[in-house]
Formats: structure tokens, sequence, C-alpha cells
DNA sequence: TGACTAATTTGGAACGTTCCAATTAAGTGG
DNA sequence: CCACTTAATTGGAACGTTCCAAATTAGTCA
């Protein structure tokens, strides 16, 4: 409709004050008298004004914009983690730049410059895999705060907010053997990763622990979802000696190790022990229900946001490393005799 | 390090010049002189100068960033879909600001009234339930053009992209049929949404169509995520005469049925027919297979994109409906009895 | 060389806000 | 009624860009 925009000096000609006080108002100040307080807050109203924070930004030169990088949202791990971050960023009166980087280091480049244009007050980044301290230098040099989570970034002046992986596989595998399996398989993920790298490490340090011989053999790798789960129980099946259960990557490769089992004839939970990691929403109403280590990504989200806004305003950015522990979600999928009372849906 | 940022006078007194002559080599304006742009371009890497996006648009009244508002980023269609609009949003040169209503009206206004204060050029909606055109009414009258996807908003001066509901349900059930299903159910979905009518819609009329009475016990409605799918099957499981077939309102509750169905003992696809609606990545790699209509929530989300950037591009707000056809894709959940070649993983 | 056209370059105003120093208005105690 | 403190209000500069009209420089032709 009305195409040109109302400002702060059109409201303060209605009110017969001047910007400076409508500016107060604005920002709420006690230094304003409440009757003319009240003029301008009504005018403000009527007249449809709708305030610049681009402009404000200008000025102050510090916006309250943040920008989120996530690797694939189209993976409900990050996508929680994503709503997460939403949530406190959102509430803290902020507004997020929240783009997807599809793992394309060339892509989450770009996305970041952009932000940067744009004038973000710091940056939440799930890396793409493969992602370098240089390619987030910059940023960085320039003063504003980052937030690494999931993947960490050794050399980057970042803080960095990652779940303690090794522990999780560790308590993940030590409950399988307590089961009485023996021949026990890591399935699914990208091998260039320190998360495989420190999930697998559990696992070899539990099967250590329980003197059962490692086997390269049982450490199958695959893309992280669904379809190489199913891809690696084809692969599995010929083996001459196969294993009875196995530690998964993730849950999507979890879900897709159920898939491929049962495509073969196998049940999951009965024939075969199968543990997830991360604890997605679909986890618990699975079926069979998922035993998983529970990583509670939209926590996580939160508290990475968190963090960050505190370093916002606290205008110091220091490099903490947050490793938040995680805990085994004892469910069917494992073949566990009992279920934990908490968990029955 | 360096509080303070460099600003298009730094680089222009650096290279002798004006800052009009600077201003020019930004937008890469021909009529400036090869020799003096090098120069100027060669300083702007060493001062290592940014872009402030914020002034030119203070200046120039219109920005590169749109706003996406989405309902719920952790359902796999809607993460989709939004993955789909960053791709075309980001090959243009413009950013997002990108939220997750989570249903909620409350927040959706609010985030919305916030990307308005930071200038967004459009926007694209993907409505909370029970959203009224009075909601962005303030957006629209201002003259930013509004796309809004999957739900309609009636009354609203909005361009629109839905999808084919009634025609996609239509030919599930007329699959259904042809395979000599007569008892067939309609499971989940939230019973006031226009898209759960207009799904009901498609399913009462095939059945009409094929001469099968109508029975409202055979609706059967519940939250459309996968928990909602199990309940549904608990509640169904009490009926003195069960449905052999269902189309549900997703796949998400199509899992949830699959996973209902097997914890009471019946084998979907072989003891009972189920088929969703969207097409999400993992419907074609979970066992069985599901069948379900095809939505391509990623297309869906790029074309949502281009019609929001071409009417930002040409300045004019029309207020077209788009309903894009959708396509039954048969997998094995519906117990067909032959696979379609192309669809075999 | 002079006159004219084409190619470059350039001040300054403008965009909408915040901040500072300064001004004015309103009380208050003697 | 004065001096003084406190409460409110206010111009104008500043932020980093774009745009316009105008100025300068270079090139061309007679």
């Amino acid at each position: 409709m009305n195409r040109i925009r109302t400002s702060i000096v059109d409201i303060a000609r209605a009110a017969g004050v001047s910007k400076s006080t409508v500016s107060l108002v604005l920002q709420g100040s006690p230094l304003v008298n409440d009757k003319t307080r009240e003029k301008v807050n009504a005018l403000i109203n009527d007249l449809g004004y709708v305030y610049n924070r681009g402009a404000a930004n200008l000025r102050q030169a510090t916006s309250k914009i943040v920008g989120i990088v996530v690797n694939d949202l189209t993976n409900s791990f990050f996508a929680e983690l994503a709503v997460g971050m939403d949530l406190v960023v959102q509430s803290a009166g902020y507004v997020q730049f929240l783009a997807h980087s599809g793992e394309s280091i060339d892509r989450q480049r770009q996305v970041i410059a952009s932000m940067r244009e744009n004038g973000i007050a710091g940056l939440i980044l799930s890396p793409a895999r493969g992602t370098e301290a240089n390619d987030i230098k910059p940023l960085t040099d320039s003063g504003v705060p980052v937030v690494v989570v999931v993947r960490n970034m050794p050399g980057a002046k970042v803080s960095t907010l990652l779940s303690d992986n090794c522990a999780g596989a560790r308590a993940a595998v030590r409950h399988l053997v307590s089961l009485g399996h023996r021949r026990i398989a890591f399935m699914g993920g990208f091998l260039d990763t320190a998360v495989f790298a420190e999930r697998v490490r559990g696992y070899r340090e539990a099967l250590i622990e329980a003197s059962i011989p490692l086997d390269d053999n049982f450490i199958i790798h695959s893309a992280p979802s669904r379809a190489g789960g199913v891809a690696v129980v084809e692969r599995m099946m010929v083996f001459p000696e196969r294993p009875t259960a196995a530690l998964c990557f993730n849950d999507a490769v979890a879900f897709g190790v159920c898939d491929g089992l049962r495509a073969n004839g196998v049940e999951p939970g009965k024939g075969f022990g199968v543990i997830g990691f991360d604890d997605v929403i679909e986890a618990k109403t699975a079926v069979p229900a998922l035993t998983t280590v529970s990583v509670d990504p939209q926590g996580m989200g939160q508290r990475a946001a968190q963090l960050l806004l505190k370093q916002i305003n606290s205008g110091q950015i220091d490099q903490e490393t947050i490793v938040t522990p995680v805990r085994l979600v004892v469910r069917q999928s494992c073949g566990a005799p009992v279920k934990q009372p908490e968990e029955i849906a």
C-alpha cells in the first residue's frame, strides 16, 4: 500500500516532539515523561511505524543477528540442533540467518561471507566435512565470536561444544558385552571425520577391556544415513562369521540396519542386537524401540546458543571447549531382557 | 583483532580516489577505468574490507534478505522444503532468516515482526496451524511479497503453492481398491487443517467411486507424527471389524502405523496395506519400502523461492495460486504384487 | 590550437537511527 | 523570588553506503 515508510521523524513531527525523544521512547528509557511516552506510543501504532533495525545497527555497530550454519538440515539430529538454537536465539530478541551447507565447503564459505556482509554479531557453526580453521579465520580475526558444535576444528579461535562420543560408544559396547555378545561390529559413518574416530575409539576400548580381539573387518563404514545402514547389512551378510550385534554410527544408520536385517529375515533385537547414537525423536517410538546413546541434540543446540550469546554480550571471546556427557538409553533393539521403567512410552 | 572496521572511505583514501569511485567498483559499474578498478580491488583485499550491506540497504531501501518461517523443522518434510528454498535463495545472492515456529502462532507473529524490522524483501511462510490472514496483514499491506506454501490462507494477499492433496489421496485409495481392499481407513493428522480436509475428501471420493460405503469410524485422526501413527493402530486394534488397509495422513504417520502393526504381530504390506503421503527420503529405503504419494518437498521449496524472487525483482505482487501435481509411487508397503522397476533402490 | 564529445571522477545530500552535549522546564528549600 | 538540583527535551554529528548533478580529464576532429 503505502510505498513510503514512516520513520522516527514522522512520528516526532506528529507528536510535536523531537526525534531524539521518540528514540528514547523506543528504547524504553526512563528519562522520558510518562505522558509523552504515551502519546508517542499511540502514534507509533496509528501510523504503522516499524523500527528500522538496520539503521540502528549502522549507528551503533552491533547487530541483533546471529548466523547459524548447519551441515545437513535433512538429518533430524541437526534439524533438532537447529531448533534448539532457534529457541534461545529467538527469545533473546535476536534473529538468525540459518543456512544449510549440505556438506559443501564452498557453499559454507560463501554463506558465511554473505552473513558477514550482513553484519552478524556471532556465528554458530556445525561445520561441513573437511572444514579447516582457515575457512573461518577472517571472521574470527575480526573479533566475531564463533561457537563450533558437534565436530571440532583444531587451531581455530572458537569455542566448541562436543558430546562425549568416546564414553558413549564405550558404554554402548559394554552393554552389548554384558548381554553376552562377543562378535560386535561398528557400522556406518564416514571414515574421515573426528566424530567417527572418537566413537570407534570408544568401541575399541570397550572391546579391549572385555578381552575381545579386535577385527577391523567388523568396522564397516558407509554414508551416515538410513540408506547407508541398509547397505552395510548387505555387505555384512556375506561374512563367513557374522557379528551378532552392532553399535551404529548414528540413529539414522541404526534404522537402516534394522531395515536391512528385516529384509534379510533377521529380526532386530532378537537375532541381532542394534544400538544407535544420538537419540533422535523417532528412536523412542520405533519398533523395536531403539537402544541408543542419548545426545539430546535440542539441548545441545540451546547450550551452544547460550554460549554464543554470553560471549556476544560480555564482549569477550574465550575459547572454552565443553564436552557434554551422554547416556545410554536401553530400549528394545539391543535385545535387553528388561526395560528401564522410565522409558516405557 | 582490529576492532575498527575499514570502510569505503578508508580504501578510497588509500587508493587516492573518492569514495564514489570505490562504490562504483563495488557494484561492478562499467564507468570506471580498468586501471583504477584494479588498484581498488587490490586494496579491498589487502585491507580486509567487508561490504556493509546494512548501510547500502539504508540508502536504497531494498534488501537482499528474505524471511522463511516453517512450522516444524523437525519434520523431515518441512526440513526438505526449507533446504529447497535455501538452495535457490542462496544462489540468487540472497540470505535468509530461517525460523521455526513450532506451530505456535504467537511465535510466528513475533518472528515475522522481527524479520520486518530487519528489512526483509519478501517472506515465504509455511504457516502454523490456525494462522489467519490477519496475522500477516501488516506485512502484505506494506507491499512486501509473501508466498504461502503447503497450507492455504484464504483472504490473504499472497501467492500460494499447494500440492494436489485431493487427487493424490484419490489415486492412493483407488490403488488400494484395485488390490482388492474394501475396508480402507484414513489414519492420522489433525482434524482442523485444510490439508487434512482435502486428503480426506480425495479418500471419500475414491470410495464413493468404488461404491464402498463410507464409515466415519474409519477416519482416525492423531498427531501427524510417528508417535501419532502408533497410537492410531492401538485404537484400531479393538475395532470389531478392522480395516485391511489405510491411507495415512503423511509418511511420518505411515511409519508409525507400520511400527504399531508390527508391535501387534501384523506385518505391514502383507497382512495390512499402508500408503503414506509426501515421499520423504526414508520412504524408499524403509522396510517394507513405503508406497506413498510423492510431493517432492525439495522441489516445492525451490519453486516457492523462485516465485518469491520473481515477485521481488519484478516489483509486482500478484496473487497466483499454483497447485502442483503429485504422483503415487508404488512400493512394497501396500502389498502390491509387482514392483515398478524404477523404484528398486 | 580550439571546440566539442566521450570517458572518468567527484562532492555532497540522503537514508533512519543513536549518542552526546547542551538547553529548557519543573521543582525545592531558604 | 533566587539559587539550585532534578527531570525532560533537543539539535546536530555520526555510522557506511548510494545516487545525482556537476566537474574534471582525455580524446578527436577540423
